[in-house]
DNA sequence: AAGATATGTCAATATAGCTGACCCAAAAAA
DNA sequence: TTTTTTGGGTCAGCTATATTGACATATCTT
């Protein structure tokens, strides 16, 4: 083991732990507003991505999520009932569908990303701008090996 | 908005979203070693902890974990009845019960820690100590926010 | 002795995912 | 133009993981 004490396994298991607790509570902290309309998890990360990338397809979707389509399927049903969101068919390839938030979407979005916010927030407000820039720079080598 | 740069809603909304990769892929990768003894993460969830914390109580994982006792209880059954697990009545208090890895079951988490290793291993392989450290930092404030 | 704590368990339900089998319409390729 | 591929929709049934609520037992604390 001529590994540098970063490298460590013990070291390895303790970041694997604790990317579960942040995780966990990142995504725990929106539940009650969730709760209001019904909505889970699931519907929250969809609500995530289509705020984030407006217009986004199924396929899209599908892409960052990697579940199945039948899965988000029926996610996109509650909330198509529930208007939160709008479907437009592609006007280049018709057969796409181009998925965005609604006023009422919006809104959702913007209650549970109040909630959520806090937390990751407050943490970097007691990081300095470097330790910021060096903890996106990690988490992205993580997602991107 | 005075806030700084890396505090602007855009930042900590890629956050949320980067934070939901690094967990989903992370918890992704020893999938097929553990289908392979038909678990799945929430038994993977339970070894890892036992391997860090040797001798844990079912309070002790509870409280980790966060989930119910039911639940929990359906998982220890699971490794104890493939001889995953060891569990001895406590000497101080006998109500409680401590949790050991037998030699099966620390074969079983080095299986799973070998493939989940090379992820985390290569992005902290390809960062420096530095911001390894800030890496830390950060998601310790998140976590304990 | 009374109350609190640690654990175990039954039953029913919810959430979020899966596989597999089809379907249609539209785009792209032959 | 015919054929194939792609993007999306849906039915049915199943699995994994969690929940709530009720109740039981043994042991520790007061």
């Amino acid at each position: 083991m001529r590994d540098l004490l970063y490298l460590k396994d013990d070291q390895i298991k303790d970041f694997i732990e604790q990317i579960f607790y942040a995780y966990r509570e990142t995504y725990s902290d929106p539940k009650k507003i969730l709760k209001k309309y019904s909505f889970g998890t699931a519907h929250h990360r969809v609500i995530h991505l289509i705020e984030r990338h407006s217009g986004i397809t199924i396929s899209g979707l599908l892409n960052k999520l990697k579940i199945t389509k039948q899965s988000l399927n029926r996610v996109l049903r509650d909330l198509i009932k529930n208007k939160t969101i709008l479907i437009k068919k592609g006007e280049i390839d018709s057969r796409q569908r181009h998925i965005f938030l609604n006023e009422k979407g919006k809104k959702l979005f913007d209650e549970i990303f109040f909630e959520q916010k806090k937390r990751i927030y407050n943490a970097l407000k007691k990081s300095d701008a470097d330790s910021v820039i060096k903890f996106k720079k990690v988490l992205d080598k993580i997602i991107n090996e």
